[in-house]
DNA sequence: TGTACATCAGTGAACGCGCGTTCACTGATGTAC
DNA sequence: TGTACATCAGTGAACGCGCGTTCACTGATGTAC
């Protein structure tokens, strides 16, 4: 079956996709290529059609997913008029812990990523950094003497909290307490200071 | 073969050690119970003499891991007349990046313990909890005004600053600066203040 | 416009491999008499 | 004290399984004439 100009990228695309999620929600171990089609709605033959190995997948897919949470976290830096707290309180979240297929890869794969294949470990590396510079600029803005050093101390504080909860996941009451205490903490040391002046 | 009275013992010790060092440098899927049998100076059959499954050994070794770090930290912590200081400073550290078999277990598997067996998931979860309660007394002492919360907020926040600098390791220059911009904000947000009052 | 052919995304059987786990066996030591 | 036996940590072949990857094939569509 042949099919359409665009048909080949739009599969790609979906693949692509599906991935992203897959690899946040199940590791990089825990997504087989089997399974990804499957997901994808084909047979696990066709893969090697759009992707060289499962190792180029999986980069590709942890930078798709962190330019896909880049975008969003930029956009909410951007909107209001304290995008410090805004970013705070839509990444150190219930929401975030709990979905992982949608959220921060950094905080979903980012150890095993790091020492699975070297071109998994050099896309987290760009996209890590991609994510950093594009944040500084918006949150800067927002909140005055934000230096670049302080935007990577948030970004890992943040992406630390998400990590923890995550890991003592099996005590709700901890895990809880663990978000929120990071998140109380964060808005104090890094949010615009409340209206007032 | 039969051995002294404490060689099932000795050996099954020597198993754990090893397995808390392979998980931390390899991962949960990374780690083979042939390949750590092999570590261990034994075959791989022997391994189901001494655990049940490997989601058991991994639940031992990860708790094993976790309370060996406690351990190192709780002591530094008790030490010093700067506990928080010392701790952020031995955490958030090159050496603890680069070092990952001897390290946090939360910071190396957590993401990946989390999601893969339910008796691995409670056993990071219970071994989060006994850091936490045993580092907040130490580190209360050393710097009056330290919440529980706050402890939560500074340890989820140096897991973070592992997690970041490890997944940006391609990028030696972005690993070092997110290594140094973390423990400098830290130390100014939840450092003792400086002697001079 | 109609026909022959080339294309190539997708199929599904097959590959070699390493995994977690089982099991019949070994043999040096501790124990019973 | 000397001998027969039970113990059980450790061995290594074997199991079924799912993995990543390859490959000969299919067949609907685009292209050439």
């Amino acid at each position: 079956m042949r099919f359409s100009k665009d048909h080949a990228a739009k599969t790609r695309a979906r693949i692509l996709e599906r991935a992203a999620a897959l690899v946040r929600r199940d590791g990089v171990s825990g997504m087989s290529v089997p399974g990804l089609m499957r997901e994808a709605g084909l047979t696990h033959g066709g893969f090697y059609a759009h992707f060289k190995s499962k190792d180029a997948l999986v980069a590709e897919a942890v930078s798709a997913a962190l330019e896909d949470t880049t975008d969003r976290f930029a956009e909410l830096a951007e909107s209001g008029d304290d995008p410090v707290g805004a970013v705070i309180d839509a990444y150190v979240s219930e929401a975030h812990r709990d979905h992982p297929e949608m959220g921060c890869a950094v905080a979903a794969v980012g150890p095993e990523a790091a020492r699975s294949s070297e071109e998994g470990a050099a896309a987290m590396a760009a996209s890590a950094r991609g994510m950093l510079e594009r944040l500084k600029g918006p949150m800067a803005d927002g909140a005055p003497g934000l230096s670049d050093e302080d935007v990577m101390a948030l970004v890992s504080a943040m992406v630390g909290a998400i990590v923890v909860s995550r890991a003592c996941r099996a005590d709700a009451d901890l895990s809880d307490a663990v978000l929120s205490a990071a998140r109380d903490r964060l808005k104090r040391d890094f949010g615009a200071p409340r209206r007032e002046a």
